[in-house]
DNA sequence: TCTTGACTTGTCAAATATGGCAAATATGAA
DNA sequence: TTCATATTTGCCATATTTGACAAGTCAAGA
């Protein structure tokens, strides 16, 4: 996909994010209980909706608190030129 | 792992940036004139070196430029609890 | 209705990513 | 060495993420 535009990008990061999420039975809350570092319900809702582009270690920490590669929420199907 | 650094994070990311740009015999260059939107290889040394927390888009516009899965950049193994 | 829990949104300050340019530093070839 | 190309680094200005807290929304029950 030539033109994926950014805010399409957040939207499926954050759509993984709380997909895994609810498979693992999680509340956001829940979420940050488990991530070591600060993080607050705040930016989990704001990059499961795709608001907020964020860093990689962002995504990094969320990932370790549910215990799913890096890679998996950063599955974003269309990577083609074409 | 339990506690991987956020510098070390950084720092497989930027290596598979730049492992699969050689492999593809880009230089920062090229790759960034492969990229629509405006990046330069500033940007490119820090995130290939580690020393930037780059933001999911940037890896996103990256990894159009060459060609493989965000996936595949994000691709940090040490991602359980333990 | 009222309450509770889950999530969203607004605002703020601090930290930092980004883009841009210039200079410094490799690296390799002639 | 000299030259050319590639990469790294420093600095600056701007934009945005992040963390924090408060307030608002929404749905499900009692």
């Amino acid at each position: 996909m030539a033109n994926m535009k950014k805010s399409e990008v957040l939207k499926i990061v954050g759509q993984n994010i709380k997909r895994i999420r609810l498979e693992k039975g999680l509340t956001q809350v829940d979420l940050v209980g488990k991530i070591e570092a600060r993080i607050d319900t705040t930016n989990i809702s704001r990059i499961e909706k795709g608001r907020t582009n964020a860093t990689i270690h962002t995504l990094f920490k969320i990932s370790q608190a549910l215990e799913v590669p890096l890679s998996e929420i950063c599955d974003v199907h269309f990577y083609k030129s074409e």
